[in-house]
DNA sequence: GGACAGATTTCATAATCCGGAAGATAATTC
DNA sequence: GAATTATCTTCCGGATTATGAAATCTGTCC
């Protein structure tokens, strides 16, 4: 192992935590890295020792600790995340012609972190603390795809929102599968009826921080073009932002 | 130890290199942490390796990596580190009636991170950017007696501004035992002729992350009372910001 | 009360870390 | 340009820590 591990592996619950953005218990954690369960126990108990991680004892979540924070204030002043995020949205909304929009937060609990509407023809789909259920949206679906553990069996029955709506277990599970092949995720009328949107992962190393997608009417969005192909446009614009994200 | 140790090490190498506010060879990342020399080669190199320093192969210096930055992107924080610092300041400024000011950068090329005149009676003696030698000024001597090395002899000389300004190595080292228990550091005309300065350390954890001082002539500051009575006051504030800092 | 999900603890083994000392390399001096 | 000095980097055996499967604890929901 080139990297050391055990600090590497620390870091990487830091990321997750962080990342997220929001509290989380350990299993959601275990399932973000995918490490045995007393491993990330003991690596994020040493991590609330350092301060680095907060931990609620009644909740028993996880959050950014008070000496993560303080690393925050004193290397702030490049900007914030949203400076990065939404050159990059405009970007997308301007050359597809749709809304554009990108999610953060692992698992269930998903929220926008922004979203951009093009110059031309848009309507927001989206709106600024959306929640984005898991197996019903292209964003939720690529981020549990990617970044959660293979599906819990047994989650708390998804909603059938719509006639299109995928909710047994084992198809949804096929259904993650195929995105994490195809390493995008499309969704036709499966939460908004008449709605399509599509989303790509943003991975920073081995772990997915956020979605980046596009909605708009069904109809316009196939007149667009083969849905495949603009959804490798949208893979590339996604590890573009990725890459900006590693400064 | 309570805390995991080689994990709490890399934390307190990061502390450094982030707090110190610009880019540090190892020889001074040594200085701020009193660890062995090839104990802190090792884990600088590990920090690297995760991305959470970055290593300028030429400069040989080390700074913020790439992961860290990303850390303080996703920690959308309640604001920056002058929100939490001005606030302070302008009190000390207030009760101090003098200039108020607050530096960070352990070793030389300490940097004025921002200052606050009071009310009445003030005038600036700092401005921003301004650069500390660390024997003349109380800040510039606060922040060496208590996050550099036990002053390392064969120092690039000091320079001597005024007369009353201390450059002999041995007594310098002395005067930095002084400041060390005390808990303070006063400046009686030592780089401006008639000025007169303290500043009490900013301590977070086992780290020294600034210093706060007054600045002001040198009658009316000893007119308004016991200097150092007053310098306690200002390490109690000082310690309030540390506590700040905390959160 | 039983079934269950999630959080802790245990423990033998394996891997990592430690830091003094020696070796390289770069910068400075004479 | 050779000697000197400051700084960086590598080595290595012994001390310490991490690992993860399994067992245990702890609440919660029927």
């Amino acid at each position: 192992m080139s990297r050391s591990d055990p600090l590497d592996r620390a870091f990487r619950i830091l990321d997750i935590v962080v990342c997220a953005g929001r509290e989380m218990p350990l299993v959601d954690i275990v399932a973000a890295c995918r490490l045995p369960q007393s491993t990330v126990f003991r690596l994020a108990a040493h991590l609330v020792d350092s301060g680095m991680l907060a931990f609620d004892e009644t909740r028993k979540v996880y959050g950014p600790g008070p000496r993560c924070r303080r690393l925050g204030l004193f290397l702030r002043g490049r900007g914030t995340l949203r400076d990065i995020v939404d050159p990059v949205l405009a970007d997308v909304a301007r050359r597809f012609a749709e809304t554009a929009f990108c999610v953060t937060g692992a698992g269930d609990g998903n929220r926008l972190l922004h979203h951009s509407v093009p110059e031309v023809g848009g309507r927001a789909f989206v709106h600024p603390g959306f929640e984005f259920p898991a197996h019903a949206t292209a964003a939720g679906k690529v981020i549990r795809a990617f970044s959660g553990a293979p599906e819990p069996p047994g989650e708390d029955l998804p909603k059938k929102f719509q006639p299109a709506t995928v909710t047994d277990q084992d198809a949804l599970e096929r259904v993650y599968g195929e995105i994490r092949k195809a390493g995008y995720a499309l969704n036709d009328s499966e939460y908004d009826p008449g709605v399509f949107s599509m989303a790509a992962p943003v991975r920073v190393g081995p772990e997915t921080v956020a979605a980046l997608g596009i909605v708009g009417p069904r109809d316009r969005m196939f007149s667009a073009g083969d849905p495949h192909e603009r959804a490798r446009m949208l893979v590339a614009a996604a590890d573009e932002l990725a890459a900006l994200l590693c400064l």
